[in-house]
DNA sequence: CTCCCGGCGC
DNA sequence: GCGCCTGGAG
């Protein structure tokens, strides 16, 4: 069985057992940048809170949001945890919207990916995953997003080391996958669930696991 | 107490 | 490479 056989069928099991998983939750790509920030080492539940107290507040627009002093903005997200943090990032993407298509985010979507992905990896706040979350979930280009989640679950299945970087690990995805928006969408939503509900920090629990077939 | 759909600055 | 940022749930 070849890496990539072995991954799409890591793919239908958990699709299998989960089904679709219809990501990322948001009602706008908007909401979903903001989103992929607020998250950041964050649980999804305090995200929902801050973003419920921006659409209260009807400023989860890319105008309306700018336009909070940083302070406004930090008690918004308060809920979200890192307020301070999430808030200067947040406008560190808004400057960046301004900027680059005047507050346009799906304007992005006319860029090619590899000019687009250092432009938004160049935002300050925004790495890797963030970048790529955004770029996949929000605007819809064919990158794989990599989480803690991915390197917990390919570590433990024994199909990648434990110190391997970010891009090291999107590329055993991305060259075994074909490109399709629809699979890294779902491959990643999967990954999460069984991150979150098997495939734990501190021990898995293997056994009811929809991936337990894949151990050695 | 640990953990959470990380990233930065030192 | 390490400390820090932070609230909320379990």
């Amino acid at each position: 069985m070849t890496q990539a056989d072995t991954l799409l069928a890591m793919y239908e099991a958990m699709h299998d057992a989960l089904g679709p998983s219809d990501w990322w939750p948001g009602d706008s790509p908007f909401e979903i940048a903001i989103g992929a920030i607020l998250t950041q080492n964050t649980n999804w539940k305090n995200v929902e809170r801050a973003i419920g107290n921006l659409k209260d507040h009807q400023v989860l627009t890319p105008e309306g949001l700018h336009s909070l002093p940083v302070d406004t903005l930090a008690e918004l997200i308060r809920p979200a945890g890192y307020y301070n943090i999430k808030a200067r990032r947040l406008r560190h993407f808004l400057q960046f919207l301004c900027e680059e298509v005047e507050y346009d985010l799906l304007a992005l979507k006319g860029y090619t990916l590899e000019d687009l992905r250092p432009r938004i990896l160049g935002i300050n706040g925004i790495g890797p995953e963030t970048a790529d979350a955004i770029l996949l979930y929000a605007l819809d280009f064919p990158t794989f997003v990599v989480d803690a989640y991915t390197h917990r679950m390919m570590g433990r299945h024994g199909l990648a080391y434990e110190d391997i970087d970010y891009n090291e690990l999107q590329s055993i995805f991305m060259d075994a996958l074909p490109e399709d928006v629809a699979l890294y969408n779902e491959y990643h939503a999967l990954i999460v669930r069984v991150g979150k509900d098997w495939c734990k920090k501190k021990v898995g629990l293997c056994e009811t696991c929809p991936l337990k077939h894949f151990l050695d």
